[in-house]
DNA sequence: AGGCAATACTG
DNA sequence: CAGTAT
DNA sequence: GCCT
């Protein structure tokens, strides 16, 4: 369908039946409406109400927009602002379903210097982009249009046709010289495509970047990703390696060349054709506990499954015990999670936690916090008001994963203490017997009496799953048939196993372990590095300079510290934090 | 040419 | 310490 | 891989 997956937010709201009937259609289509502001992340295609877009698209009666917004004004408009996101008018949308396609390769800006949302510089001039040529059947799939001039990116500008189903053309648009550069925090809103811009070079980096992360060249991997995040934010057509390596960070010249051969040909030799040997390695890297060294060993005996691995080796799942679960439940680790189903999880938790320590707290973190629709896993961060003693968190810890286990929920536990080893044994000895492995002794499970995380398998009870949820969360990794008699995963539309992870932190370290916690991880490392940079170590115990703590407690405070702005969770996902303090893909 | 985040847990 | 995890 |  035309928006499968495609998420729209209408302003000021969806409210009138027209809206709703737009809303159905988008839904009809595959597509979600936006209802909530805790979906206000990632990618969206705004949708304006066209009463409130002049014919020159600027934003009017601006009062009566902010009045019947229906979600926070401030808050929407900065994540636009912050995202460069495209807005359109609503009834854009009958045209895409009219034309069977959802066709945004044009740009439009519509005019939102109403807005007082004011704070960095002057307001530009009024100067608007406008359309050269309202070319309408011009997709994302653009050729050569004209001769680029300068270094103007757009080749594709025009304003989407208004009328819903009248063809009658735009009214030629004023001609004006060059576009403004977006930058975020502007006055202009900009129109550019969302679905993929880029996408074949978008997916050849993401190719590119598994392929060297199996392998386990570390930072050759890491290039392809941050090149591929560049890519994604890259609000125009590349038209070539060159271009691609001037204006965009994170492309030197390996990646430009390889740009451009794709650019050219369609295609990149090398990269369709990922070799037998990769897809063995990728398929034991998805074993939780099998990393790129061990898969690599496993490969140079000749293993193909785990099966091999069992019978030519079988020490390796004794020792590596908790592999032995990760092979357990490789299919069902592998599948996405609601955000509803992440906050049923918390309420689970919350639950028990109340009954051992009504005074703990815990929260949700990882991508659920920076507002991803689907969650690979479940974070949880523990804590106590004024309680720095981390013996007293790992007893709750040690209780909680107790009475959790008593009830059913916890499934598996990938490590122990001596006390949670006689709860979980039975289990684990199953889990030995069913490929027939001997079972070692208690300690050789873990002897650390107090731990400060713990990596769980859990499961909601069918009652509190909604299999609908499943449905929608796609497709998911499969053992390989000889490998499938271990596999305690669920059926098709059964509740799965869910990775759950337990942290905790002292009371004063709050802020510093939410940083870490929240993630993503490319954030962290980029603000530790700016940390480094300036002088300062940054880690979840706090913020250090010389050996001495200057702040743990206060999160804002660490930024300000580090000169960086409050970023909030949802900005904190790959790729978009990135620009904002890299000089270099500013450049207009 | 050298750096690329920083830490926790396990065998 | 190396390996895997976050 | 890219950046300094």
């Amino acid at each position: 369908m035309i928006f499968d997956g495609v998420k729209f937010l209408i302003l000021p709201n969806a409210s009138t039946a027209a809206l709703q009937f737009i809303t159905k259609l988008i839904e009809d289509n595959g597509g979600h409406v936006i209802e909530r502001m805790s979906e206000v992340h990632g990618k969206i295609l705004v949708l304006v109400n066209d009463s409130y877009v002049t014919e020159d698209y600027k934003l009017r009666d601006e009062k009566y927009f902010r009045k019947e917004f229906q979600l926070d004004y401030d808050a929407v408009w900065q994540f636009i602002f912050d995202h460069d996101l495209p807005c359109l008018n609503v009834s854009s949308v009958s045209d895409w379903i009219a034309k069977g396609e959802l066709n945004v390769a044009h740009i439009a800006l519509i005019d939102t210097s109403a807005l007082e949302n004011d704070e960095t510089q002057e307001n530009f001039p009024s100067s608007s982009a406008n359309s050269e040529q309202p070319s309408p059947a011009c997709t994302a799939e653009m050729k050569d249009t004209k001769t680029s001039h300068s270094e103007s990116e757009t080749d594709i500008e025009g304003f989407v046709e208004m009328s819903p189903s009248s063809n009658s053309p735009m009214p030629a648009p004023s001609v004006i010289p060059d576009p403004p550069v977006i930058k975020a925090n502007e006055k202009y809103v900009r129109l550019t495509e969302i679905p993929r811009m880029n996408s074949q070079l978008i997916d050849a980096m993401q190719r590119l970047y598994k392929k060297y992360d199996i392998k386990g060249d570390h930072f050759r991997s890491r290039g392809y990703k941050l090149a591929k995040a560049s890519i994604e934010k890259c609000p125009f057509q590349i038209k070539s390696g060159e271009q691609a390596q001037l204006e965009l960070a994170n492309i030197g010249p390996s990646i430009a060349k390889k740009i451009q051969t794709i650019l050219a040909s369609g295609t990149l030799p090398g990269l369709d054709d990922s070799s037998e040997l990769d897809q063995r390695l990728e398929y034991f890297t998805n074993c939780h506990g099998i990393g790129t060294h061990t898969a690599k060993r496993w490969l140079a005996l000749q293993y193909t499954s785990f099966t091999d691995v069992l019978r030519g080796s079988p020490q390796e799942f004794v020792s590596g015990w908790p592999s032995l679960l990760g092979w357990s439940y490789f299919e069902d680790w592998s599948r996405k999670i609601s955000r509803t189903e992440c906050e049923k999880h918390l309420s689970v938790v919350k639950q028990c936690l109340s009954e051992i320590d009504p005074d703990c707290q815990v929260e949700l973190q990882g991508s659920y916090n920076r507002g991803s629709q689907t969650c690979g896993d479940i974070d949880l961060l523990f804590f106590k008001e004024n309680c720095d003693n981390l013996v007293v968190i790992a007893e709750i810890f040690e209780r909680l994963v107790s009475l959790l286990h008593s009830r059913g929920y916890i499934q598996c536990i990938l490590q122990l203490t001596p006390d949670l080893f006689d709860e979980f044994k039975s289990k684990l000895k199953g889990i030995f017997d069913k490929c027939e492995l001997p079972f070692p002794a208690k300690n050789h499970f873990g002897n650390d009496r107090h731990i400060h995380k713990y990596y769980l398998g859990v499961k909601l009870t069918k009652h509190q799953y909604r299999s609908e949820e499943l449905l929608r969360a796609g497709q998911y990794l499969h053992l390989k048939p000889c490998d499938n008699f271990m596999s305690s995963s669920s059926k098709k539309s059964e509740n799965p196993c869910r990775r759950l992870d337990f942290f905790c932190c002292k009371w004063s370290e709050l802020g510093a372990a939410r940083i870490q916690w929240t993630g993503s991880g490319e954030f962290n490392r980029w603000i530790r590095l700016r940390a480094a940079k300036m002088g300062y170590k940054l880690t979840q115990h706090g913020l250090f300079k010389g050996g001495q703590k200057l702040e743990s407690f206060d999160e804002g405070v660490i930024f300000d510290t580090l000169d960086v702005p409050r970023i909030p969770p949802e900005e904190r996902e790959q790729g978009l934090w990135m620009t904002k303090l890299n000089e270099k893909n500013t450049v207009a």
